[in-house]
This record gives structure tokens, sequence and C-alpha cells, in this order.
RNA sequence: GCGACUGUGGCGAAAUCGGUAGACGCCCGAGACUUAAAAUCUUGUGCCAGCAAUGGCGUGCCGGUUCGAGUCCGGCCAGUCGCACCA
């Protein structure tokens, strides 16, 4: 038992808790057989300059889960480190003319100081930067094992063009249609690129998500989508005679092929829609001025889906018909603005009757809709809109009258016996592009020689380096003017050759990394047997913003390290998904001339309140003047609401910022950030902190005897054991951390008036603290490991164990009641433990406030709720 | 456009399996201490009526199931996130 300081000072007891660990090499994982392991993994940053409170809100809680665990007597893996390749960097070298490496390196030291100052208990050996090739190497050479066996080709796709800059826009450097920095107007322009072959594990990718039973369904059902798999038929149209003028005649084989999840449809066909990218809108568009122009209209957008979906359904008859197959028609070909080349077969069968979009652009160009399917009430009415459900087959020749699934099976059987269609099983999914047309990213190991084609760079010639000392000036990628980087030899005829200029994608880094912390400084392979240990990830945290992409292909990534024998254990990398919501901040502004807004740091600004507490108005603290309240957004640069971690922890301390960010919302939720919440977590810890210092002073406290306890004695100690149960609970399965810190301030406030001073007093009290610094360790671990110390406990509290809760403790001798008359609360009764219904009936009829409701009525039920409430039925 | 999610006091939230709506905290009000303020402590606080006991209303909107619905079902409205080259 030592003495504490009368207050709390953050500064100092953050200072000495970070010193002791960082002596005591405290966060250092281990591999222990002997124990069970617990990997936890937060999402690694990208190094964008300064921590932001995201950042921090996802660091704070995968630290919670990991110390907590370790209390738990677990081997925990806890590691960070940097996504340290991407555009920004990029996007700074052009600005103020760094290298992105220098750039890179000096933010992830600046972040580092940062991370450290937030008591995070990472394991910094294992730190991994993906810009270092000492990393990126191997994901080089299992892009050449994938290319050994065949699954990574090369093929044309298309691309945001700026044909002022020259150079590839990526989506978000596309601004309404026009390059970001030109102000061009974006083309769609196609080049080849490298793909992986990721539909080859689509199945498995969407059956393996139900063995995910701890991530939210949510993101299962999204990844599930996106997947997309649909059994459907795949349906060959004839051309007729007559489209070969159109036509180079010999191309096509002479047919037109389609995809549907909707065969039983096949009679409402009225025209078939192609993309416009599609090899017979092509062709057509060499004899025809019409669309032709309608297929440079289609080059000019951006590439991105969701602008393709929202634009106006547009297309044009290319003069072609086709022979549907079943009747014999003809019925005529289009391009279409929203048939993707990348889906299927780059064309459908349009169905105006049945199909929205098809309904839209039918209605659109006065095309025909043929109703084939009848409702429960008969012929649908689609004069508003297409009829899509499920429904009985009419004016459908021979299929008259089948239900979805018998004309699914008849009309595809009667396809395939005349050799004019097939089953096929389709994915939504896309196979990975891999390629970018960037500097600050991993080289693509490929070498293409005028002889040989491409080539892979051999084993020992990898890694391939990424020259660190280059500077983009916002034209092409400085690697393809960079002679002592693309020129090689050919590694199979010698003949001078030039080296593939394209980096990866940056989702490659992210793909692997949770994999290789577990032997980052292995240099032999990819990975070493110390990844079967800590793998898979018993806890990956992250933002939701992930849930389909980055999610997926890491997926895909596990599954090829399996495939290629790599000592990966199971067949998923993450067996928990927590995804944490926003932080987001209020927003304040003044209204410019002209309508703009001018927007204004919330720390700039005071709120003056009515009454109640509602804000009333807003006024800029230096000059005084009124600002105008806005929304509540995610913290931004665009709308000034940021505020720094750094400026936070320096007013309030790093536990403060903790156990703010824990307490506010549940982790899935968004959390407002608010300068009085902060306050009120400082000031929850600063009570603690003085209970303890006036406890302390006391003396050493005697030993606690549970039997003679006096009754006030009792409810604190049963207080101080429902606190631990639920924490435990909180934290350690349902991970929801606001309600355990709302039940340790319960057990603060009942200290707060337990006032006795007798011997038992103090065991009873020293009980119930002890039990707090235990319970808060995970959250706020610095000043725990102060009080822990301070209340006499042998070690430090980041290595105790997480405490017990003692069921003798929670015993009561009563319990109450609530009484219900026709399900309205009418009154309350306390009854004895153990009280039979009979009894708990007549103490609830007796209530004097439900005699009166009950009175001059019949009770026709009663119902008892054992432990919960009486109702009465009248 | 497609997919997913969210909606409860002045505010952040709680209610874990259909059983007391608003725990805990913020803001705000009253009081104590103080020459004064800050800090701290005590206390009040969903809305309406009432001195009070208590009653009525209340979980985005409309409807349903149930003795009982914030929770389950159907339909709407509003907002947020993702859409393959931001990470």
């Amino acid at each position: 038992m030592t003495t504490l300081p009368e207050t709390y000072q953050p500064a100092a007891v953050e200072a000495a808790a970070q010193a002791y660990w960082s002596e005591q090499d405290s966060f250092r994982a281990r591999e222990d057989a002997g124990r069970e392991k617990f990997y936890c993994l937060s999402m690694f940053p990208y190094p964008s300059g300064r921590l932001h409170m995201g950042h921090v809100r996802n660091y704070t809680i995968s630290d919670v889960i990991a110390r907590y665990q370790r209390m738990r007597g677990k081997a925990v893996l806890h590691p960070m480190g940097f996504d340290a390749f991407g555009l920004p960097a990029e996007n700074a070298a052009i600005k103020s003319g760094v290298p992105p490496a220098e750039w890179t390196y000096a933010n992830m030291s600046y972040m580092k100081r940062q991370l450290s100052q937030l008591g995070f208990a990472f394991d910094w050996s294992r730190e991994i930067a993906t810009c270092r090739p000492e990393y990126y190497r191997w994901e080089q050479w299992l892009f050449l094992q994938l290319y050994k066996k065949g699954l990574v080709y090369r093929k044309n796709s298309v691309v945001n063009w700026d044909p002022v800059d020259n150079t590839v826009l990526a989506n978000e450097q596309v601004i309404d249609g026009r390059g970001w920095r030109s102000g061009a107007l974006v083309e769609q322009r196609e080049i080849a690129q490298w793909f992986l072959k990721i539909t080859d594990y689509a199945d498995q990718l969407v059956d393996d998500l139900q063995t995910l039973d701890g991530w939210p369904d949510a993101v299962r059902t999204m990844q599930a989508n996106w997947i997309g798999r649909s059994q459907g038929v795949e349906i060959d149209f004839a051309l007729a005679d007559g489209s070969g003028e159109k036509l180079a005649p010999a191309d096509f084989g002479g047919k037109l092929t389609v995809y549907t999840t909707r065969p039983d449809t096949l009679f409402g066909v009225s025209f078939v829609s192609v993309a416009a990218q599609h090899p017979l809108a092509l062709a057509a568009a060499q004899r025809d001025a019409k669309v032709a122009a309608f297929v440079e209209e289609a080059k000019q957008s951006s590439v991105a889906e969701a602008a393709l979906a929202t634009q106006e359904k547009k297309g044009v008859a290319l003069g072609v018909d086709v022979i549907h197959p079943l009747t014999g028609e003809k019925v005529p070909v289009w391009a279409a603005n929203f048939v993707l080349m990348g889906y299927g077969t780059g064309a459908v069968m349009a169905v105006p009757a049945h199909d929205q979009r098809d309904w839209e652009f039918a209605s659109a160009y006065g095309l025909p809709k043929k109703i084939v399917i009848a409702g429960p009430q008969g012929l649908p009415d689609i004069t508003a809109a297409a009829y899509t459900e499920y429904g009985s087959l009419v004016n459908s020749g021979a299929f008259e009258g089948k239900d979805f699934d018998a004309a699914f099976e008849s009309i595809a059987s009667a396809l395939e016996q005349k050799s004019a269609g097939r089953r096929r099983t389709n994915y939504r999914l896309r196979d990975w592009g891999v390629s970018r047309q960037r500097y600050w990213g991993c080289p693509i190991p490929i070498i293409y020689c005028a002889d040989c084609g491409a080539v892979p760079v051999p084993d020992d010639q990898l890694p391939v380096v990424l020259p660190e000392n280059l500077r983009p000036d916002g034209a092409a990628s400085p690697l393809t003017r960079t002679p002592s980087f693309y020129e090689c030899a050919c590694p199979s005829c010698g003949k001078p050759s030039r080296r593939e200029t394209d980096t990866f994608d940056t989702f490659f880094e992210s793909s692997w990394y949770y994999a290789r912390y577990a032997c980052p400084d292995f240099a032999g392979g990819m990975l070493d047997e110390r990844a079967k240990y800590w793998l898979p990830v018993d806890q990956y945290v992250g933002g939701i913003e992930h849930a389909v992409l980055h999610l997926l292909y890491a997926r895909f990534f596990h599954k090829l390290m399996r495939d290629s024998g790599l000592p990966v254990a199971g067949n998923e990398p993450f067996t928990r998904l927590l995804c944490q919501g926003m932080v987001v901040a209020g927003t304040y502004y003044r209204e410019l001339p002209g309508g703009k807004k001018d927007w204004i740091n919330p720390a700039d600004v005071d709120v003056q309140y009515d009454e109640r507490g509602a804000p009333l108005s807003a006024t800029l603290r230096a000059d005084g003047g009124p600002v105008l309240i806005g929304g509540r957004e995610k913290m931004s640069k665009s709308k000034n609401n940021g505020v720094d971690p750094e400026t936070i922890i320096n007013s309030h301390g790093a536990d403060a910022v903790r156990l703010f960010m824990m307490f506010t919302s549940p982790p899935e939720q968004s959390l407002e950030w608010s300068d009085a919440g902060i306050d009120g977590a400082a000031r929850f810890l600063k009570r603690l902190w003085r209970m303890v210092s006036e406890h302390v002073a006391g003396g050493p406290a005697p030993a606690l005897e549970a039997a003679p306890l006096s009754a006030v004695q009792k409810d604190l100690r049963r207080k101080t054991h429902q606190t631990i149960a639920k924490f435990g609970d909180d934290v350690g399965r349902r991970y929801q951390f606001n309600t355990a810190i709302a039940a340790a301030m319960e057990l603060v406030n009942a200290l707060q008036k337990f006032e006795g001073s007798t011997d038992q007093d103090r065991a009873v009290r020293q009980e119930a603290l002890n039990a707090l610094a235990a319970c808060l360790a995970p959250i706020t671990p610095h000043i725990s490991h102060t009080l822990w110390t301070a209340l006499g406990n042998a070690g430090a509290v980041i290595d105790a164990a997480w405490p017990e809760a003692d069921p003798a403790a929670l015993v009561s001798d009563a319990i109450k009641l609530v009484v219900q008359v026709n399900g309205k609360l009418r009154g309350q009764i306390e009854v004895p433990v153990g009280s039979s219904n009979e009894a708990i009936l007549a103490a609830a009829k007796s209530e004097e406030n439900v005699v009166k409701f009950l009175a001059g009525s019949a009770i026709k039920k009663e119902i008892v709720v054992a432990g919960k409430l009486v109702n009465f039925v009248i």
C-alpha cells in the first residue's frame, strides 16, 4: 500500500505506466504451445499524416479486447503496421514535391508516436510497412506462383483516361465526368491489365460465409450479394438473314448469346440489348453513323458502376435482327447504356413486361411489351411498372400454365435439345484487375520480351524493388520514364526487354498482412510455422466501409495461400469480425455571399442553451458573432469538424479519451464527439482517483469476513460482484463496452454513498475498489496501473487475472416484481426469494393501487413471469 | 439505380430470449461550500395535468400478431454506408 497524490494528474500517471510497460517489454507476443492463443487485429492505417479519431476508436476497441484476453490468461498477439502504398502519397508529391517514400516514412514515425501516447498494447517488434521490399517481395512471389497455376491472366479492360494529363484516373479523381486536375472530359480507354481469377473461388467464397458465424449478418449478406451467384440459362439467338449487311459476316458464329435468370419469360422477349462495347455493336458502328455516335458517347463517361446505373436509359437500334430460338420470330437488337460488358455475356434478352429496366427502355423507345407471366389475380397491370414477381406462364406456347421452377426446367431442356442454350451458374463477381498505372505501389514482377512475350521474373531475382526517389507529377507514372527501372534482359532468352511498369492494386498488400504479422522477420519465405500457431485471427476490428472489397480479397488470399501449401490454419482468415461506426461531430458555418458555406471548427464555437438544455444559438469565440448550427457529420476536412486526438490527449489524458470513446456509443454505431462528454469521462476518473486516495490514506484494509456483514455491507458487496459479472459479460462476450462502463459508474456512485469506516466497511470498500481497478484496466490501463499498485496489490494490473464474481455474494433475500392490470403498470411488490406463485398472486392482489384497478371486475387471466412481473387480465 | 444498415427525452444512449421504456453519462435547473468564481458535493430533470398521491400520453409514420411490442410481421417515410482505380 502506497500513498497517492490527492489529485489525478493524467500526464504523470500515463508516462509512468508507459515507462513500466516499455521496461518490462509487456506487449511482446510470445508463441506458447501451453497456452490458448488469441490473435486480436485492427485494420492497419494508411499513413496519411496524423491520427484521426476514427483510428483512435478502432484501436481502442481492439486494445480493450486484447488486454481483456490477456487478463484471461491467453497468449495474445496484437500487432500494428502501416498500409503504406497508395494514392495520397502521390498527391502529396504533386502538391509539394516531396517524394512519396519520404512523405510516407515521415508520416509513419509521426503516427507511431501518437499511437504510443494512447497506451495501445501493440507488439511493435512485429511492425509491418507494406512499402518495404522485405514485405512486398512475398506478394510478388505469390503472384508468380499463381501465374504458374493459371490463376493469373492478362486482358484488355477499360480505365478512366484523362486526355490532357495523359494519365489513368482513379474513380475518385473523376468529378462530374471530368479530370480533377485538368478539368478535361474523361474518356473510357481499353488497356491490357493483369487479372486474378477470383471467380474460380467464387463458390468457396460464398459457401464459406456460412461458417463465419462470428461476423455481422449485414457483412455476410453484402458479400453474398456482391458475389451474386445465380442459376440461369445462356440462350443463343441466331442472327437473322439480312443482318449481315451491318456485320462482318463471318463473325460471331452467326449467333448472339444472352444470359438470363428468367428463362420463364422467354416468350415475352421483344428485343435484345447489348452493351455499347459488345462486338456486335462495334461491328454495327462501322457501317452506321448513329450507332457509331452512340458507342462514342458511351466512351465519354466514368467507369464507376454507380454513375452508369443512375444515368438516363439510352440506346440505339443496331439495324440487326435475331431469331427467337423457340418461336422463330425476328426481334431487333439494340445497344443500351445500362447493359454491362463485364457481366454475363454483355447481352440480355429484353422482357419489358417483367423487368423494370427493360420496361423503362421500351417505354422510352416505343417498343412492345408482351405479358407472359400471370399473377394471383390474373394478368398483371403493367401500365405503370413491370410485373417482376414469379407467376404462372401465359402466352407461352407449350409451356402455358407452368410455375417458375417447372418453366425454368422445361424451357432450359427444350433449348438444350435444340442446342440453342445451356444451364449456367453465373456470378456478378468479376475477376480482380490488379494492375494500376501508378508509381507508389508494388511492382508487378513481369518482363515483356519481343520474342518470348510476358515472362515472369525468376524467383532468384525477386524482389523487383521500387525506386524510392522518384516524384510523380500528375502525368503518367514516373516508372515509365525511368529506363534504369524498366530496362532489363529477358530472363529466358537474354534479349533486351522492358519491365512491367504497372504496380499492384494496394488491396494486394492488405490482403495478407494479417498472416505476415505472425512471422514478419522470416526471410526464407512468405510465412513460416508461426503462422499456424497464430492464425486465424480471433478478432478483427475495422470500419464497415471495408465490408465487401478488402474483406473479400483477404478471404480470397487466405484460400490462395492455403492452396499454395503455406502454413495458414483453417479456410478463413478472420473468425470474429467487429465493424465499428464512424466518428461524427457537430458542424457550424456562416453563409458567404453567393450561398457558399464557411465551415467553422466546433472547437472555435460557443453554444448557448435554453432552460431545458436544448441548443439555442452558437457564436464564434473569436468575434462573438452568430454562427449557424448544421447537422452531425462524419469528421472531415471539408466540413472542418475534425477534432485532433493529440490536443485532447494533452488536455484530458489518454485514459479519458479511451473511456469516452468506449462509453459514448456501442462500437458498431456512429460515435458523436462531444467536448462535454470528454469532460464527463475525465470527471469520473477524478472521482475514482480521489476515492482510492482517501481509502489508502487510512492504511491497509483488513481482511474481509463474509459471514457477519451488515445489510448495507452486503448490498455493496453484491453490487461489486454484480459489476464484475456484468463487466466480464459485456466486455468478453457482448462487446458492449458502454454498458460495462455504466455498471462501473453505478458501483462508484454506490461507493460514494457508502460512508462507514469500520474494519469490515474498509474491507468491503477495498474489494470494490480492487474490482474497479481490474475491470477498468483494459479500458483505462494507465490509471488502473497506478491505482492497482496503490491499493496494495502485488504485481502490475496488466499481468493480473481477470476478477471472478463470487456467486455467494450475488444472493439476495427478496425480489421486486411489477404488477400490471391489462398490461399496464399499476404497482410494485417485494416478495421473498423462492415464493410460490400463489403467494406472489396474493401479494399482487393486495397491493394498494392494484386493488383500485381490480375493483368491480372479474379476473379473466393471471400471468406470472418468474422474477419479472404479474399481469391480471380483466 | 442496386445492395446493406440506422431511426427511443434537449443530446449520446440503456432495455441481452416478447415482460417496469429512458439505466449510465452530457446539457440544463435548484441548493451547499466560497468575499466571488472555478472545481467539488447534494438534489431535480420524457411530455402534459396535479400541492401530492396519481392519471393520461410517449420508442420515425400507418396497420397487424399477443395477456403484454422499442423488440416479431406487413407497408411507408427519412437518414447513413458500399458499388470493383480512395483506403
